[in-house]
DNA sequence: GAGAACCCTGGAGTACACTCCAAAATCAAG
DNA sequence: CTTGATTTTGGAGTGTACTCCAGGGTTCTC
């Protein structure tokens, strides 16, 4: 499978998979007498794996880590467990930031109604009070 | 005030101040004949604002766009009103897509405890299947 | 007056995950 | 055989908000 090919079936460009190369997180390939890079199927199934992990929020080095370790041949399910259990962390944490904001938020808005213009060569009253 | 002075009221580096005025967001002030920044107290002002719209999850872009409007003498109500509202919207759908996104892990990582380990070779059942 | 602490400039580096480019080679279709 | 699509490489650019640096000048404190 060639490069082109490769990428719309994994739903991403050539230029994605040559900078995974690039980087480590792809192994490279053999390589046609035209220099041409050629693939099988278990990289696509690297690179769904990556997509997938992707959603979950890890960063492209966390999938590195785990994929080093797959190609270990050791099942890296404590490794990703950890990675999971840290991110799940930080979205946690997230949230309640979110939220909190969210709230700030709702009053600017709720305030702006009420109070429709703030005083002249004022930046905006209501956000200088939140 | 001198550069240094203004940074340790306002809570950040010179550094700091010196690419906000880079970058178009503090207007250049006023020199001594030593080339040295001399600042008043509106600086500190608009430093403050810039925190606290900064903890709104505004960008320095929307607030350089606020800070324009203001110095133009209009107060910038309308305009920080829809800037809010558009980042409430934002706020709104980071919140459930990390809902989402926990409701996942948290499954992820209760496979991974009933599931301990995953066959050879694989780079993890429980993503791959997530 | 010596040394520390401050200030100046322009420019480069950081993290993240790509994205785009030019110039040259190769391949596929008609 | 020509046209157009695809591939190759190395390198630069994107966006965000800084942060750090060298190599100089200035100010403050003892």
């Amino acid at each position: 499978m060639r490069i082109g090919i490769l990428a719309g079936e994994a739903g991403v460009t050539p230029d994605t998979i040559r900078y995974y190369e690039r980087i480590g997180l792809l192994a490279p390939p053999e390589r046609g007498r035209n220099r041409y890079r050629h693939y099988d199927h278990s990289t696509l199934d690297d690179l769904h794996f990556i997509r997938k992990s992707q959603t979950l929020g890890l960063t492209l080095h966390d999938i590195m880590g785990i994929l080093e370790i797959a190609r270990g041949g050791r099942p890296p399910c404590q490794h990703v467990r950890s990675l999971v259990a840290d991110r799940l962390g930080e979205v946690e944490q997230k949230l309640s930031d979110l939220r909190a904001m969210r709230t700030t938020l709702r009053g600017i808005l709720d305030r702006l109604e009420r109070v429709p213009s703030s005083p002249e060569g004022c930046r905006c009253a209501v956000i200088e009070s939140a």
